[in-house]
DNA sequence: GCAAGTCATATTTTCGAAAATAATGAAATT
DNA sequence: AATTTCATTATTTTCGAAAATATGACTTGC
């Protein structure tokens, strides 16, 4: 792996958990002590985040973490439900065996680590993060549009920034709760009733959004700092 | 303006109208004689495109124009209709007053424009792109959602690069049916109809889709190259 | 004849310094 | 006291060369 892409990943993980604060600037200096690397590699990496509105900057001004906002995680989660309701559509219509077996394996994988990360350390959390990331993809993988799984990929991103501090929570029922849900979206996707699947989507959206929200108004500062 | 921005502006317009094809290879040492400048502002540019999708990377071995195909095309056009249906909507129950003055003011430049452009140079194709982009942008510039507006200028630049050669044409029929077709989508959004304002748009879409793809059968070489 | 290894060349990637620009604060002016 | 000017410092941006890696031709052994 190139000096430049492990940038760009250690970049992301740590804008993503909040490490770098929203609002945050970047200096060039700094981070080059931090992640150990030169310039060039750092730009290269901020370059592509600023592409994908995880880094804002101004020209001759340099970078910084860009802001969160409630505006913005109603505005993510509305969008990601229009996406993903279409990607799932498009992929019960068509998808095929393997599409099937991915689910399958999927929400195995999930349901396994879910169990375990109630009691978790850093790399089960990380684990469990993308086997989660690994179950909605797996859901909407038929729908053959390059564009919905992209822009999937873009508001799964966002969407986790909000995310993360609920993912810190250690609560039981909780996590029983969710991992109810992607089993019910599971089985009605594999049923193949659109409708019903794309319903328990939006609800699982919206729930988790909704929670957010209510933890953010208790505690305002921990993300939008 | 930075060097950066020069590079990104210049590479995009010339990935955008073909003049750099579809999966040529983007040398360093070619484009720092090309567009005047070191390697530093072109591999920044290079890195926006990348995340654009207009350009195409592996690790060590480059940068290439992003490949063109017919499956592609489609997809984008099918996934412009999903965004744009859903903003349009959004903007016809949120616009305000600016919004339906933008709507007007947009749709007579792009009018006045158009009667010019069919005995047109470089500059004026330029600008009737411009106001094209603009009209469409002010349709939908009321959502409230900047996702969807993201997305829209997103596959906007995709889609034109399909559109290019059409655009070369001189065609007065095709450019007066065209037209019309802005008119009455414009008309049916201020009328605040948008069952017939979101049909309108897909068919318009679909129509432009329908051209280039008999172009394309009829000339393959001029853009897969 | 053909696969695997080896060297020379082409190309990308990275660094460190120089150039360009912005931010800061002190002195001078109104 | 407030504003402007100007130098100083901090920071970003760009360049040119060095390092790292890929490519392709050539040889060698089978």
């Amino acid at each position: 792996m190139t000096l430049a892409e492990t940038a760009y990943d250690a970049l992301r993980r740590d804008i993503v958990r909040g490490v770098l604060a929203p609002g945050k600037p970047l200096r060039m200096a700094q981070l080059s002590e931090r992640y150990g690397m030169g310039f060039s590699p750092l730009r290269e990496a901020l370059n592509r985040l600023q592409a994908e509105r995880l880094v804002t900057s101004i020209a001759l001004r340099g970078f910084s973490v860009a802001p969160l906002s409630m505006a913005e995680m109603w505005d993510t989660i509305n969008t990601r439900v229009l996406i993903e309701q279409r990607a799932l559509r498009l992929s019960i219509e068509l998808g095929d065996d393997d599409w099937e077996a991915g689910i399958v394996s999927a929400l195995h994988g999930l349901m396994l680590q879910s169990a375990r990360a109630v009691e978790a350390n850093a790399d089960e959390q990380k684990l469990l993060e993308d086997r989660h990331r690994g179950f909605h993809l797996a859901l909407i993988a038929g729908c053959g549009s390059s564009w919905l799984l992209e822009f999937f990929q873009r508001l799964y991103v966002e969407a986790e920034r909000y995310r993360y501090p609920m993912l810190q929570q250690r609560n039981v029922e909780h996590h029983r709760d969710i991992q109810a849900e992607h089993a019910a979206l599971s089985q009605a996707t594999l049923a193949r009733d659109a409708d019903l699947a794309c319903d328990l989507l939006a609800e699982h959206y919206l729930r988790t959004a909704r929670f957010i929200e209510a933890q953010m108004a208790a505690a305002p500062q921990a993300q939008t700092a």
